[in-house]
DNA sequence: CTAATTCCCTGGAAGC
DNA sequence: TGCTTCCAGGGAATTA
């Protein structure tokens, strides 16, 4: 499943290919995945010019405006030739002559939208929290924002105004690598260890972009050997098996409607 | 404002 | 082998 880093991957792997391009078309195939996707005749003619992300949205800068489009928790894109044949999935195409680029979501909770705005004014954009590895997301920063909350520490990591990118699978392993129980309430943890805790979010998003990416619990490699990230997670699925550090048995607990993994013994 | 809950969707796994 | 049931998850929308 698409977490920051995975958009992240994305992001580089489709900008070289169709930045500079011209759209000649664009595809619809499903009338909606989490919103109905717009009618986008008019992108007829208009140039790409850069691809960015903000949180888990991709920004792709068009003449007159921007397509935003979200991977969901299913989503992926591709490059290719425009006349190979659509499989099963894939709801929404861009069409730039000879390649199109492609977007396969088999759940349908990504999204594809326009905006003739600054997308940053954008109304799912605007409220949104610092980039995690951005220099604005600091221990400070988090810190101060854990201050304010009663809610649980993990909600509040993954909660979109306080820091973006953030999903459960790097949320319950950076809990574990930092000693914290994802249930403790935030404005309750030291200083000290939110510094911790943001030390680690920080490596382990850094480490899944520079991996290429590698999503954490779908990823399969072209022989369907599990990716190395999978070998690596220390919690995140374990629940009932016995903890890699200390040997007690995992367990977990349902926070925010999220299955929240950890160690009875080395979270606190 | 925060916090808690519901909902969207489908593939894959588990149970029968 | 097939059917049915359950679960995962980002995050907006809704309600308290």
């Amino acid at each position: 499943m698409p977490e920051l880093p995975e958009v992240e991957t994305s992001r580089r792997g489709i900008a070289p290919h169709i930045t500079g391009q011209t759209i000649t078309g664009s595809i619809a195939r499903a009338p909606k995945l989490r919103w109905p996707i717009p009618k986008l005749d008019f992108l007829k003619g208009q140039t790409i010019h850069k691809v960015s992300r903000r949180a888990k949205y991709l920004l792709i800068r068009c003449d007159t405006g921007t397509l935003i489009l979200h991977l969901g928790m299913s989503g992926s894109l591709r490059v290719l030739p425009s006349n190979s044949p659509a499989a099963k999935h894939d709801h929404f195409e861009l069409v730039m002559g000879d390649i199109a680029l492609r977007l396969r979501d088999p759940r349908k909770f990504g999204a594809v939208l326009w905006t003739s705005e600054d997308p940053a004014s954008h109304s799912l954009i605007s409220h949104l929290g610092p980039e995690p590895l951005n220099s604005e997301f600091t221990a400070d920063y988090l810190f101060s924002q854990t201050q304010k909350r009663t809610a649980a520490i993990k909600q509040v990591i993954m909660d979109n105004k306080v820091v973006v990118g953030v999903g459960n699978i790097y949320a319950t392993e950076s809990l574990f690598l930092s000693g914290i129980h994802p249930a403790r309430a935030a404005k309750r943890i030291s200083k000290a260890r939110i510094e911790e805790l943001h030390r680690h979010i920080v490596e382990i998003l850094r480490y899944a972009i520079k991996r290429g990416g590698t999503t954490l619990r779908d990823f399969q490699q072209q022989d369907g050997s599990p990716g190395y990230f999978q070998q690596e997670l220390w919690v995140y699925g374990r629940s009932g098996e016995a903890c890699k550090s200390c040997g007690s048995t995992l367990k977990h607990k349902l926070l925010g409607q999220r299955t929240s993994a950890y160690c009875p013994q080395c979270q606190r």
